[in-house]
DNA sequence: GCAAAAGTGTTATTCTTACACCCATGG
DNA sequence: CCATGGGTGTAAGAATAACACTTTTGC
């Protein structure tokens, strides 16, 4: 029996949701889109085995990454009998730059909101992982995951927005941020736009303390 | 690669939550404890693997089953590169008792409070289990699981009691239970003790309709 | 009649939600 | 000077948490 790791890889572009996909070039389902994904190595871990499958896609490391569920039905691959083992990354905006050239395969972000069809059993598995990532958001910081490091509110709240798929009560959203005292605000300002907008840093260290104590995020 | 499914099934016995172990007859780890488990064949989904080793165990088949996460660093198990679904299941007292000679190994249920040492990594899977069932313990109905069909309220409160290992307010818990509206009285009592005590039905419809407006337990 | 578990309400506090205007900047 | 997004407070309603006594039965 084979194992292989699929990672459903998530940003933010334009306040959208997305997901990367790539291009298969070979049989079956070829020329249809499908979750990056291979075999698990007989050395490696599963965690690692999902990390090197985003660093060859993607180029980077170090982001969030999490296992999601392993899916095993008799005849998901047409070809062979397949365990694989699905996770799901989140990586900010100024990191999802596809790494050219170090896969063979054409990859692409496409929008959640208009998927097209996938391979296999991937958009079970997409499914699936939307539907933790929204359950996440409203438990643990993940959100920041989709950010740089320094952000303003408005964008905090837009990843949430995307995510979440409706809209936010601003002053709402501010004071439950606030009360959760997990930003610095730094003294860096974002312009561009009109007034510009206070830029804040994920204090992590004060989130560790909240989760000791039982209190977690309110949306 | 070999894939493997172990189950961690719960009970709950004289009020305290206990787990069904087994005791390994051949190596490695010969005469430790471990999970159930068995290899996944090669027709069958994980699911059902996880059913069959379940019925094998304990007899019982249609109770409530969970993927939990899947373990597979390399030399969790010393012989050769197994990587394992883990999953869990919920069995009411009343159907707790094990299906003697139905497979030669030993089988025990154990206080979660006094785990004996677990052979492989089991301990790290146990404790992942009885965190995903304190948890889904807040947002489900999975507490029923736990119980016969008929049962009282303070026997609710007894499985809430003894999974998040804590006590509950009598007067607050029984409100919020009420508020859910997912119990039917049933005429019947529980006499034996003391006082006698009402009997309920769990009205599984009525929490279908809660889910979709967005209410969950409130615990 | 008394020990033991069943059953039952009120109040204070905290959390959630709905809602509208002024501010700082770029063009 | 005006268009654009940034920033700010309050009040009503809902949910939560703390708390003690009466009732029904078995022995």
């Amino acid at each position: 029996m084979k194992v292989t790791v699929d990672i459903v890889i998530f940003t933010i572009q334009s306040d959208e949701l997305k997901v990367l996909l790539v291009k298969r070039g070979i049989p079956p389902f070829k020329g249809q889109f499908a979750l990056p994904g291979g075999f698990v190595h007989e050395d490696e871990s599963l965690d690692n085995a999902a990390m090197r499958e985003l660093r060859e896609e993607t180029g980077v490391s170090d982001v969030y990454l999490e296992q999601l569920y392993s899916f095993g039905e008799p005849g998901r691959d047409p070809r062979e009998r397949i365990v694989t083992v699905a996770y799901y990354a989140l990586i900010s905006a100024d990191r999802s730059q596809l790494a050219a050239g170090t896969d063979t395969t054409e990859a692409a972000w496409s929008r959640m909101s208009k998927l097209p069809i996938l391979a296999f059993d991937h958009r079970k598995i997409l499914e699936y992982a939307l539907e933790r990532l929204r359950n996440k958001l409203e438990y643990t910081t993940v959100g920041f995951q989709l950010l740089p490091e320094k952000f303003s509110l408005t964008e905090l709240q837009g990843v949430y927005e995307a995510i979440l798929d409706k809209r936010l009560d601003k002053r709402n959203f501010r004071r439950k941020i606030e009360l959760l005292k997990i930003l610095k605000p730094t003294s860096e300002y974002r312009r561009g736009g009109q007034r510009p907008a206070r830029l804040y840093r994920f204090a992590a260290a004060r989130f560790e303390k909240l989760k000791d104590k039982g209190i977690l995020f309110p949306f």
